[in-house]
DNA sequence: CTACCTGCAAATGCTTTGCAGTAGG
DNA sequence: CCTACTGCAAAGCATTTGCAGGTAG
């Protein structure tokens, strides 16, 4: 401000940025330098933050294992979180090395941002993808064994189309795939179907086979869903959005076809 | 000091607690009210904190799986950390409830970090136990089977003698077991020898099942030993280094056996 | 004309510093 | 007598508040 309107006062300046935090528009920060910081409250609502200690600039990052980490420390201590902060203090690469980094403009941010929703995606979906292929080849029902093709084939589908959607995005910014990770999900990323194909391992029988797909769906819509939710309008949100609508598809043939199971008389372990 | 020492000055205790923030005897910590706040620097360099916003009271907890996520997001975006903070922000259950928790001091605290050291090795001896029952199932030559067998019966043996320590430990306490875990570390329990009991199910060759141990153990140890090493003598401490040199028996055990088998004319796929 | 907003200056609260006095070896 | 430490008072710093003026509808 002193830059760029000398005499604006430092009171307003300060009546400002309570304002704006108060409606929404900023979030304070403090670093612990005695003084508190200021940053735009787009986007995520809760993330954390690298702190250089050299150039006192800071970049942003959001972790959904993180994010599960806190919210199961929480329950086990019997505390009800409002917020959490993660800050990592240290030297940023520009700073050690003398090269300057790509700029980082908000363009930029939401482009990273889209660019790790798709890559969310895309590991859920082949995942995903992975567990059907797999519960097609040991599902015993010919009906069964035609839900998981059917779905197999569409995450193959889907995963096609998020590609396609990826390389798009790709190109608008050739830099874009060598910037840092802005959202980590490796646990969620493994979470969801993974566990699900470890449990199809061992010989089970085609209703257990449903029952695990309904929970990795269901776990998987939900973790969308919830994730879509805590973001202002973007790409980004709007590919969890989508996303978590697809599942929620699924879900539903899923739990159609449990239904259906339960009342057919069921053929006694027909193969085994 | 107001209380107990009225004539001492302001100056003189900022003064004090820079110097003992400089020597390493206390720890400087900010929770963002616009003043410093200061905890003895004993035990663990790196901790976190949960914050209750009504009393201003804050507890602590470690975890090693947000240590991890920390190195991961570093590395990603090449940031060279050197300190690192979380805080949860939020109620604590005192305050909610209105009912007074059991009172915590430092033989608490220490008492506590013990039981979750113990707890931490049973359950990695635990899974230790199981990769080598499994292994020693599934291994088709002899040598390499009794070695197995051996190890597993040692885990087996190790894992009696913690869990008599930690029943003596409870006995100490009987509020013991309910307090709030002090030490979080899901993900290297799991991490550590769960990914081999896992490697094991399809059908490997000795020499493989041998390498995937030789990785197991050096994790497992490396694992303890940089954790011995973060903090001050304890009777925690002193539980994470005798299970990090016990590993490393196993490890040189193992390593030794692999050495055997390589120069030995290797008996070609004998039975599978 | 009436809200509301603005800048100035002063105040607040935490923290640090200058300086003179003091205690201990 | 010298060194190191202490308390007092004052200064610094980020931030907030009181108040008198100004501006827009």
């Amino acid at each position: 401000m002193r830059r760029e309107a000398p005499g604006i006062g430092r009171a307003t300046v300060y009546r400002t940025l309570q304002w704006m935090v108060a409606s929404g528009l900023a979030r304070k920060v403090d670093f612990g330098e005695g003084r508190a910081r200021f940053e735009p409250a787009e986007r995520h609502p809760r993330h954390f933050h690298l702190i250089c200690t050299r150039c006192h600039r800071s970049s942003e990052f959001l972790s959904s294992d993180v994010e599960a980490f806190v919210e199961e420390i929480a329950a086990a201590h019997r505390f009800a979180a409002t917020q959490t902060m993660v800050q990592i203090h240290g030297v940023c690469e520009e700073c050690r090395t003398g090269r300057a980094a790509s700029p980082i403009d908000g363009s930029v941010t939401a482009r990273v941002f889209a660019r790790d929703a798709l890559r969310m995606a895309i590991a859920t979906e082949k995942s995903g993808r992975e567990f059907y292929t797999r519960a097609a080849k040991i599902t015993a029902d010919a009906r069964g064994r035609r839900v998981f093709e059917k779905l197999a084939y569409e995450e193959e589908d889907h995963l096609a189309k998020l590609q396609r959607r990826y390389r798009e995005l790709v190109k608008q910014d050739p830099d874009l795939e060598s910037r840092p990770t802005f959202l980590f999900f490796k646990g969620a990323a493994s979470g969801l179907f993974g566990t699900g194909v470890q449990e199809l391992h061992d010989g089970i029988d085609d209703r257990q086979a449903l029952l695990i797909a309904i929970r990795c769906e269901r776990g998987s819509h939900q973790f969308f869903k919830k994730y879509a939710s805590r973001f202002e309008e973007s790409e980004g949100k709007r590919i969890f959005a989508e996303f978590a609508d697809e599942e929620r598809e699924h879900l539903d043939l899923l739990v159609r076809e449990y239904k259906a199971l339960s009342t057919r008389p069921a053929p006694r372990k027909s193969s085994r």
